[in-house]
RNA sequence: GGGGGCGUAGUUCAGUUGGUUAGAACGCCGGCCUGUCACGCCGGAGGUCGCGGGUUCGAGUCCCGUCGCUCCCGCCA
């Protein structure tokens, strides 16, 4: 339950329901709030009152109560609003509530008020066990919300929100604010564009972050940033993505690697320990992201449990099975993962099959090991000493169920690393209440863009490289970056930035950015890099996906109050909506009738 | 953009190999009830089976399309 402040007096209460307690009894008390429940036995009215604070029990009784206030009690409904006076009564023994905090209590109704009264709810708001619909509740989020799990969830974020707030001050941390209507900084999503009025056919970008700015922030010499920010991203929707969503923002000046971490890992244990979230162990553990590769197939491991993949293609390279031989030829990988001594139906292993498929991979090899061998569909096409020198590479008992890529070894790897969290989730390996954070470290700087002779940045342009960025070799250069990762999911990251002009030209050129583009669209940056940036980094973490986390909730959409469909809509207001022909005519905006543009 | 799941009363769900009057629980409405707290008891109302089309003597059930919600892939940190 929140907690609260004392209440003053004012002509609807002077007592919060959930302080109906102890100290009251004897004295009068008014609270107001929603009807929770009743229980209406004829001749005595038990009316369950609700607010912020909790709730507590009036009782209306035909002589103590009045007339009126009992009259009153009868119709009362579910989500009538009321405002009731009356004298805090200690219970007697024997009808006590014990489920309540202020269940040794009551409130003898002397007068009562209703203040609004309410249509019956299209879903009860409590009292009933079967899960609602989130359909609906998305449609009457206000009743949604008055829902203790939702309410619960609104307070810790607003307790997370105020641990931060409190941390980053103490620390000397600025909160400033960035515009909202910017322009298109490249984070590598979709903009959400804002068509202007004043300059007809230009547009303002909603910011994926605040990237630019805080950098700007840190050459008007701020020297320590943070933010609250919220941020925009025109992709499609997951469990744990929203098109606007927010960040903790922040960025520091004359720092390194170890710096922004230090100061980020107490953040973390402050921020945890005031929410009673798990407790940290400082210093988180640092994983470099090539050995996250090789052991988890992925760059954000999910540490909770082993299952780390293996590579094989040394033990087959004198293999006439094609498919391996295949892929190793082209540069490929070969590589498994022992899930251990597992029952799996055909039915689930083509599941698996399936899974893998979707996943990007051309197929998958599954085996358990009996004897020396494999019982496998793809045992015959592997001699004896291959079988052997397999099950030894893996670990594989008897009994052990085998899964085998071979691919591209980023196909590999991608496929296993994501089938080892299924299997692990298939098959409880995940403690419980086991929590493991991990920073991910060295990261290359750059990867070759899927398809394109391009290289992209990993995290963003303006990532500083660790020592010299060598042109020649671009896929050799290491980034001064850091992600932070927990219990599998990505909950921030950031880096350096590049402090030089000249090593940001240098970049952007790497990236096939000529000048004249560098120019058009960073300008402003490279410009304010001249006139004496000081080193400077910082990070960004999606506080939606940590609330929702510390909250244990399956879906981000539970901790953000209003939150989109998985079709980018609002259920409650309508939006995105069309708009008027006067409206689009004053932006100079046309629309295409369907069809008539062609895709 | 692609794939999977779901859509029946206000809510959560059941509904057999296609069969005539579509059920349950909670909620709602009315009545009774002075210690309940998921109050109890009695009675009652409430349905475009998402929408459109098709197959059939007959469709909640089968087929096609479409819309909505959701999960995943692509995309996106």
């Amino acid at each position: 339950m929140s907690e609260v402040p004392a209440l003053s007096s004012n002509e609807y209460r002077d007592t919060w329901c959930g302080q109906i307690l102890g100290d009251r009894v004897d004295s009068t008390a008014r609270v107001a709030g929603w009807v929770h429940r009743r229980r209406d036995h004829g001749g005595l009215i038990f009316i369950d009152l609700r607010d912020r604070s909790g709730i507590v029990q009036l009782v209306f009784h035909p002589d103590s109560s009045g007339e009126e206030a009992f009259g009153l009690a009868h119709k009362l409904r579910a989500e009538d609003v009321l405002s009731a006076t009356g004298t805090v009564v200690r219970r007697s023994v024997e009808t006590i509530n014990a489920e309540l905090p202020t269940g040794e209590f009551e409130l003898g109704v002397s007068a009562a008020e209703l203040l609004a009264d309410a249509e019956t709810p299209p879903f009860q708001i409590e009292g009933f066990s079967g899960e609602v619909g989130e359909d609906a509740r998305l449609r009457h989020r206000y009743l949604d919300l008055r829902r203790e799990p939702m309410r619960e969830a609104m307070v810790l974020r607003h307790q997370v929100t105020a641990a931060m707030r409190e941390f980053l001050d103490g620390e000397g941390f600025l909160d400033v604010e960035t515009p909202v209507l910017t322009r298109s900084t490249p984070e590598g999503a979709r903009d959400f564009l804002v068509p202007s009025r004043l300059q007809r056919g230009s547009f303002y970008a909603l910011p994926q972050s605040p990237q630019l700015f805080k950098q700007l922030l840190m050459v008007a010499g701020f020297e320590r940033y943070y933010q609250i920010a919220r941020c925009f991203r025109d992709e499609d929707l997951r469990a744990d993505r929203q098109p606007d969503f927010t960040q903790l923002d922040i960025e520091m000046s004359f720092v390194g690697v170890d710096d922004v971490i230090e100061v980020n890992e107490r953040l973390l244990a402050h921020v945890f320990e005031r929410v009673g979230g798990p407790a940290i162990q400082l210093p988180i553990e640092r994983l470099p992201y090539d050995e996250a590769m090789d052991r988890f197939g992925t760059d954000r491991p999910d540490m909770r449990f082993k299952l780390e993949l293996v590579d094989l293609a040394d033990v087959l390279a004198q293999t006439d099975f094609k498919v391996f031989r295949g892929a190793i030829e082209s540069g490929g990988a070969v590589r498994g993962l022992n899930v251990g001594r597992r029952e799996m139906p055909r039915s689930e292993l083509d599941g698996l099959i399936s899974r893998a498929q979707e996943l990007g991979a051309k197929g998958l090899v599954w085996a358990f090991r009996e004897g020396d061998g494999w019982r496998s569909p793809t045992a015959k096409f592997l001699s004896a000493e291959e079988l052997e020198g397999l099950n030894q590479r893996l670990g594989a008992e008897e009994g052990d169920l085998l899964l085998l890529v071979a691919d591209q070894r980023r196909v590999a790897d991608a496929v296993l690393g994501q089938l080892r969290v299924d299997l692990a989730e298939r098959f409880d390996l995940i403690p419980p209440d086991d929590h493991r954070l991990v920073w991910i470290v060295d990261w290359p700087l750059l990867e070759r863009s899927a398809g394109e002779e391009r290289w992209d940045p990993l995290h963003h342009p303006f990532t500083a490289p660790a020592g010299e960025f060598d042109s020649s070799d671009p896929g050799a250069a290491r980034a001064l970056a850091y992600d932070l990762v927990w219990n599998g999911q990505e909950m921030g990251g950031g880096s350096i930035r590049i402090h030089r002009a000249d090593v940001q030209q240098t970049l952007f050129a790497a990236l096939g950015i000529d000048a004249e583009e560098a120019e058009s669209r960073f300008g402003f940056l490279l410009e304010a890099l001249r006139y004496g940036a000081p080193p400077h980094g910082g990070i960004a973490y999606g506080l939606d996906r940590i609330v929702q986390r510390l909250a244990g909730a399956d879906s981000i959409r539970d901790v953000i109050a209003f939150p989109k469909t998985a079709s980018g809509a609002d259920a409650l207001t309508g939006a995105p909506a069309p708009v008027g022909e006067m409206q689009l005519q004053e932006l100079g905006i046309a629309l295409h009738r369907r069809g008539l543009a062609g895709h």
